[in-house]
DNA sequence: GGACTTGCTGTATCCGGTCCAAGAATGCAG
DNA sequence: CTGCATTCTTGGACCGGATACAGCAAGTCC
């Protein structure tokens, strides 16, 4: 939240700058033929300094949203309930190197990579929703599918508003019209929890 | 299903042969410190030989789950019921390699792989599932959250029986039990489609 | 000026995965 | 028996992502 500490030496670069070398790299040579060194290069710094700043490549892309989603766990450990939580991830969500990739991915060529990573974040939610889930209701396996759907809920929302054009308004309706869907599913299900026990 | 062509020069290896090689390593070694130089110097084939049995390392632990799965999705190209073809995924499934893998996720040293491939085969089925579901209701999103849900009862069910030391008889229970939450899910989303197209 | 902390860089290394050309082992047609 | 087509094996080259590390640069604080 706050600035960063002073001591040592200052960052030469920042992640901004290297995801917007990045990114023009994706749209003039594609993903996969875009390596770390040619991002670098653009960048003007050293190879091994791309890991200062991702993890991994394909972090380029998704650093911001996932950051967010930080946020929300962080959040829901907090006491917060999941829904709220999870609905604040649309909160002034503005158009970012996501929302870029999934509009842009036929152009940058983001054949299967987009879909491996939202694939990571869908398990993501689904194992830290259902961690809350499974307190409530005991029935560990109903916690893990209700927790899929909200994680789907809100993947599936966040494509939509970008494949929408990224409309800054109208991410934060689709993700509360999804998060209802996902939260009748619970209200039906609390019966018949101890039959396979 | 039947056996195999008779053009050719015959396999001098098995995909049984090649994984019961890295299965051993995997828990001389652990996953991550075994390369696939390792695995086929054991099973007495050359490296490159290793991909004519398997796509990628991972491949060892999930071929026989994968194969299941694509009959299961066959079946609901063919105009089987969703939750039809995917209980028959857990007919007769006798203990393979996964089971072995996800009982023994420590000893082999199996952190995160085994996440991550199950979070890949989460999106396989949601995806596929979806496609099914959204020619059905017309509401692509609820379609993602039920489909989303599905694939998290699969892929739990399985989970919990394996866990429980793979006994043959319970996976098939266990699943139409996961299978038939989802399914009460669906009755209860046939409203509220049109609101935000 | 020094100690300390932090970041940059070059390099070496590892491994998964792809590609390819040459050769070996089979069945089959003549 | 002789080619021929087919299929598989093998070794090697190659690429790119990711890790590790050692040495240096650039700041802050005392």
């Amino acid at each position: 939240m706050t600035d960063a500490p002073r001591l040592g030496r200052p960052r030469a670069s920042s992640p901004e700058t290297i995801a917007e070398a990045a990114c023009e790299l994706f749209f003039e040579q594609g993903y996969d033929g875009t390596s770390i060194g040619d991002i670098t290069r653009r960048a003007g710094v050293a190879r091994a300094s791309f890991f200062n700043y991702f993890r991994a490549k394909s972090d380029v892309l998704w650093s911001g949203f996932d950051a967010r989603l930080a946020a929300a766990f962080s959040a829901m450990i907090a006491g917060v309930p999941v829904a709220d939580a999870l609905a604040r991830i649309g909160r002034d969500l503005t158009p970012d190197t996501l929302a870029l990739a999934i509009t842009n991915a036929d152009a940058m060529g983001l054949g299967d990579e987009l879909e491996r990573q939202r694939a990571e974040r869908l398990a993501l939610l689904q194992r830290e929703i259902a961690r809350r889930l499974t307190d409530a209701t005991g029935d560990a396996l109903f916690a893990q599918i209700h927790a899929a759907a909200y994680g789907a809920g809100v993947l599936g929302a966040v494509w939509m508003w970008a494949e929408r054009g990224a409309s800054s308004e109208s991410l934060e309706g689709l993700l509360q019209h999804a998060l209802s869907l996902c939260e009748r599913f619970g209200a039906s299900g609390d019966s018949s929890a101890a039959a396979l026990a």
